[in-house]
DNA sequence: TAAATATGAGAAAACGCTTTCTAATTGTTT
DNA sequence: AAACAATTAGAAAGCGTTTTCTCATATTTA
């Protein structure tokens, strides 16, 4: 590997000079310049990355920290995080937090200790405090899909109470009154807002809220079919089913039709994200978009104007639609 | 951030004393190992890993090339490779290869030009002797699901014959006789040989070869229906269709429901990967599994001992095995 | 034309480590 | 007890850049 000295003395020029051209920065007469480019190509020079950042004390590389790689909700922001970065010469390190807050931190001390200019994360276990401390003292982070007292511009978020009524209100809107509802674990806050949507649909409706036809479940595709057997054992009568994510979702719908339902005529379900496989369940499920590539785009850019002097507009904010699809059918009676 | 300048002055010693109880290469006076790690806590001292990179020549860096991150077989595959790096304290820089061969290059150079110490990849579209030659002259390589002729250690795979003689004998198991195939892309070698086991399972049972019954796809969704179509179209009857993947499969599956066949019954679908959305689909997918998780942390436990000086066992080759879901059932007659 | 200012290039320090080389101290052998 | 070997610690060079500082040359102004 050709150093930045064999350059120089192929060009007779100083190292100094030869850096200038590489950088840019300050002026170089054009001869000279031209011939620090000629060596540049001869030698097939590469400037060596690491040196570059001991001087400069900046890596380019952005820690990603994601629960978990292999779900397709986080393969998407994850791709969306690595191709806006990589269109602007930075690299993602890529680090698992599990949603457990010992290995969260853990992975946050990984991206430290590995000199990130900065760390884009979806993590749900750390406390508000702790990002802010971060954000103060180390480096500057960004937030995707949650909100943090304090760092009003560094986060993007989802209205997850107008996703939750969106569900609720096309329920209502095709005639079903006696609607069930699968929740997220309501200590994370996407999950309790999510309910609060669906409480308001129902409120708007004059319709009661009863606590009978909710249950409480962990995100997980088993939760949506424990959750569906509960509410079932509950005798509580209901004719459609929100859940608060498409795997709870498909997790009832295999559930119900293994019961022996006829599906989508006995029961509508609507889920929420609209991950990849929300059309492979059968049938179709008609569930709440949630724009997660466009909100970790959103962040990288933040990262991008933030650390590395770039001006991208950057929305911080996204709304929800509601997709339509074939799991869901007009109540008849 | 302290220095091993601070650490050296407040333990009394000299930086090069700090440094080798750090990395616990030489041996060191127990009294003034003592006082440098005391030192070292109070100054809650962090090596700086750009510094020690710089000089020694090595960044404890992967790059992993994947051809996209938002699907759930190269989510497994990330996952794994990251759990089993990271677990050496080893990191991951993540980089998209679209299965386009200038976009592969380039993730190459990117990587390349990150000093990364060793390279793992899912790539499709380099050729064998660009891959040699990277691997001689650059930087160790190891390729997952692939075999590259002259790289026999540094390459793990399935035996995908086999994955296509088990799907397609399966089905002859329960009495099919009249067998389509969608085939994958037949440049890729992992599609052609699972064709030929198609074709073996198919010649040991005395069948013919009909190549009205066989389609090539590009394991798109899409393919998979207009696969179905296609062969539909050409009216040579069959009652059970083999797919070169899930996603084929899938596609298939909701295409024949939209033609009003009943599944199974109708027909007999097995697909290959075992997916995560595998069992989504409904009627639940019988499939060939493809260990790319384990295929994955093979290849990055080779590294750990080809760079890094580790002794894992590695297992280069691997066997598919038959999921049966309820897709596939007894053809009747 | 002389003095003052701009401009461009080289020398050298700095970034924070690892590692070789040298010197000093300790322990071993006869 | 003297000579030698082994062990351990410090000094200093090196890794490949960026950047500040200094100086020489070119340009402008009076």
């Amino acid at each position: 590997m050709p150093t930045i000295y064999q350059v120089a003395e192929r060009a007779g020029v100083s190292l100094s000079t030869v850096s200038r051209v590489l950088n840019g920065k300050a002026s170089v007469n054009k001869v000279l310049k031209e011939r620090v480019e000629k060596a540049v190509k001869e030698l097939n020079y590469r400037p060596n990355s690491v040196a570059r950042s001991l001087a400069n004390n900046r890596t380019d590389s952005v820690g990603v920290l994601v629960p978990e790689l292999n779900a397709p909700f986080f393969g998407d922001l994850m791709q969306a995080v690595e191709s806006t970065l990589r269109a602007a010469d930075k690299h993602v390190i890529i680090s698992v937090g599990r949603n457990c807050l010992e290995t969260e931190k853990d992975a946050i001390e990984f991206l430290i200790s590995r000199n990130c200019d900065a760390l884009i994360m979806h993590a749900e276990a750390l406390s508000d405090e702790y990002l802010l401390e971060l954000n103060q003292s180390k480096l500057p982070v960004a937030l995707v899909n949650r909100q943090v007292e304090g760092l009003p511009e560094a986060c993007t978020s989802l209205d997850n109470e107008k996703g939750g009524y969106l569900a609720t209100r096309h329920l209502l809107e095709l005639g079903h009154k006696d609607i069930a509802y699968i929740s997220g674990p309501t200590d994370k806050c996407d999950a309790s807002l999510r309910l609060e949507g669906h409480k308001r649909a129902l409120s708007e409706a004059g319709l009661p809220i009863n606590p009978q036809l909710i249950f409480n479940g962990d995100y997980s595709e088993e939760d949506g079919k424990i959750g569906l057997l509960e509410l079932m054992a509950r005798d509580v009568p209901f004719t459609a089913l929100v859940c608060a994510n498409d795997w709870m979702a498909s997790g009832a719908i295999s559930c119900a039709r293994d019961l022996g339902m006829s599906l989508p005529h006995d029961l509508s379900v609507v889920g929420f994200d609209d991950v990849v496989f929300a059309h492979h369940v059968f049938p179709r499920l008609t569930t709440v978009s949630n724009p997660i590539a466009e909100m970790a785009e959103m962040s990288a850019k933040y990262i991008l104007n933030k650390v590395y002097g770039q001006a991208n507009n950057v929305q911080l904010y996204f709304e929800p639609s509601l997709v339509v699809r074939e799991s869901t059918v007009k109540h008849e009676g």
